[in-house]
DNA sequence: AATCTTGGGTACCACTGCTATCCAACCAGG
DNA sequence: CCTGGTTGGATAGCAGTGGTACCCAAGATT
């Protein structure tokens, strides 16, 4: 397919598309002269993925080429692909140091195990204190409950990673990880609104 | 205190703090002159919310001004006061409208009573619509467990909502909504972390 | 041969979240 | 009462992001 097709087929536009070549979100077409190429299914699927993580998964354009260079590594283990996949997402960029002695405080009582300069830390750090300077710390009962959750999801994300090929195991940890977080918060708000609505009254939800 | 104090005390440039009062997220100082103003120690703790608003809870300027909108509404209803604040997260801009049915049967499958035009709806499907065309839909076994999560994330939520008073618990619900939303992800990132560690060996994170 | 289309490049655009500068009013210290 | 620094208020600019638009020459299509 030629890349006009390509781009009717995906619904993106194709000054888009050039773009996104020219980015590196997907691999150039086989060129089959010196102004042709030819694109296959497996770059519409490309293409698909690259739509889903810049907006859905909310990366940005640089991010998402770090992620899917960790997808296109042949032999990355699969857990350093977790960690590509992890340090991509927004809210890591910042580059103030947080204190993170109260977080690592948390985890231990947990009795997680996490690297030290994990971006996931960093990240939990950060929160926390904003939650504080904010006026409402997170009590510690309140982070046990959540962690509880956090454990089980966790879990299960990392359970049912496919062991048997390397490559579909870090294509789906890094979709996963990237496109269930979404999914998470629009439960986690849809739950709110569903207790919301029993205990307050049935008040119409505006806006 | 003078606004160059208030700068000061919250670590905020100058321009930064007059750019926040121009866009009606801090409210004016009370003018005792026509070139001076007074700050009290609610413009501080309201300026640290909305640092917080804006940093780790990643809303917009606009978006921030519309939950602090409801903040300041003096008899708002602690279950509209959720909408606005679940309507001002991030994602919930684009102006496509996925088909919810699929996002509906879940719901009625877990019993979960939520509004139609619900923002958390349309994220939700949103979400999972990304997640098929990046070629690993969910699986209803998946949802099943993270809804499980969820619904327990939110009914504490909702649960420690303060009952005494109206515009504490207002204050309290935006808040918690917003800034526990990096928290959770970070905490599965955590979980996730500690899993993949556990059963894909301690190779270090990279990055 | 005439008319697309493509790759490749460059320029441009709208939006966002600040930041910088200017100005006249005005207060406070000497 | 003068003088220097601060304030509110306004306007302009700036860097980054995610595209979009246009142009060109090489090559394909009819």
């Amino acid at each position: 397919m030629q890349i006009s097709e390509l781009s009717q087929r995906s619904g993106v536009p194709l000054a888009t598309v050039k773009y996104y070549l020219r980015e590196g979100l997907l691999p150039p077409g086989e060129a089959t002269s010196r102004t042709r190429a030819r694109y296959g299914e497996e770059h519409l699927a490309r293409l698909r993925l690259v739509r889903a993580l810049l907006g859905p998964g909310g990366l940005s354009v640089a991010r998402a080429r770090e992620v899917l260079a960790a997808v296109d590594t042949p032999g990355i283990p699969v857990h350093a692909a977790l960690g590509v996949a992890h340090g991509a997402l927004p809210g890591v960029g910042a580059d103030d140091a947080p204190d993170l002695t109260g977080a690592q405080t948390h985890l231990r009582r947990w009795g997680w195990q996490v690297s030290e300069e994990s971006p996931a830390l960093v990240a939990l750090a950060r929160a926390l204190a904003a939650l504080r300077s904010a006026g409402s710390p997170a009590p510690d009962a309140l982070l046990d409950r959540y962690a509880e959750a956090a454990r089980r999801i966790g879990e299960q994300d990392v359970a049912e990673v496919p062991a048997d090929s390397l490559a579909e195991a870090v294509h789906f940890v890094v979709v996963h990880t990237v496109l269930l977080e979404p999914v998470l918060l629009a439960l986690r708000r849809l739950a709110q609104e569903d207790a919301s609505c029993r205990r307050f009254g049935p008040t119409p939800v505006s806006r």
